[in-house]
DNA sequence: ATGGTAGCGCTGCTA
């Protein structure tokens, strides 16, 4: 089972890459973030077209979370569990179970500056889905939870840790609140393929030329709980379609990380 | 260099 997590930076204006994507790519489950779509608007026929089933939780212009998937879609949930649809809330987490595997899409806020209320909110957002999952799910469940978490793990996973210092994405309390989903029961799928790998990015800024001259983040994560993990065969940041993949359009400024997992190991059912 | 670019949507916000 391939899975795969994407933040898009608008499905509109991406929705030829991400299909240029998946033809070539294959992922069986795809988790996406910011489509910047509402509902109505997501392309389901496209991905239809495709052999993919999607789920989509978006109200407008920001934000906006998606799931695609060739193996089967069902049990879909958009917003934590409990949370009343306004219209006007934050979409950033959908959940739903695929060839027998709980996904979650997750798109956790930027924070913006550190001592921030948009900080404060990032902090406890992050809190909200690990007592999310822990009241839904057990550690030996196969749980795949996967997004744009905006927080790089460790210092290697940032170009320069220095520059970061006192920044958003690198500090402590956010990568506590990580690990604390770690603790829980998760692990950084990446990290089981790559462990000694340092500067391995899935974002780069789009100012200053950061892409090519390798100054990015890890900030793009696959937390699969034990089952999945101890599964894992493969794991890729697809650099290529932070390119452009033959188009004069901008890319995304997020690659894709694609992580494959052994369905006999992990004990999940076989393909329908 | 408190810069730079992209998306949305039409003014400035968000990232």
């Amino acid at each position: 089972m391939r899975i795969a997590t994407w933040n898009v930076n608008s499905l509109k204006a991406r929705l030829p890459k991400v299909e240029e994507w998946l033809s070539y790519a294959e992922p069986d489950v795809l988790c996406m973030q910011e489509t910047k779509l509402a509902d109505g608007a997501f392309p389901a026929m496209a991905f239809a077209a495709l052999g993919y089933e999607a789920a989509h939780h978006g109200n407008g212009r920001w934000n906006g979370v998606a799931i695609l998937s060739r193996v089967g879609l069902k049990d879909v949930r958009s917003g934590f569990i409990g949370e009343e649809p306004s219209g006007l809330e934050e979409c950033r987490l959908i959940t739903a179970v695929c060839n027998g595997v709980r996904v979650a899409s997750v798109y956790v806020p930027n924070g913006r500056s550190v001592g921030s209320e948009h900080y404060e909110a990032k902090l406890e957002w992050l809190e909200r889905l690990r007592a999310d999952i822990a009241s839904s799910c057990r550690p030996d469940e196969p749980l795949a939870v996967c997004g744009d978490f905006n927080v790089a793990p460790e210092d290697r996973d940032v170009y320069d840790a220095a520059r970061f210092d006192g920044a958003t994405h690198v500090s402590e309390p956010e990568r506590s609140a990580v690990r604390a989903l770690e603790a829980w029961g998760l692990e950084d799928a990446f990290r089981l393929v790559y462990p000694g790998e340092e500067k391995l990015f899935s974002w780069w800024d789009y100012r200053a030329g950061d892409f090519h001259n390798h100054r990015g983040m890890r900030i793009d994560l696959l937390l699969l709980s034990r089952p999945l993990a101890r599964a894992v065969t493969w794991a890729l940041v697809d650099r290529e379609a932070r390119k452009g993949l033959g188009s004069d359009k901008p890319p995304s400024d997020h690659a894709p990380v694609v992580v494959d997992v052994d369905d006999d190991a992990a004990g999940i059912a076989a393909r329908p």
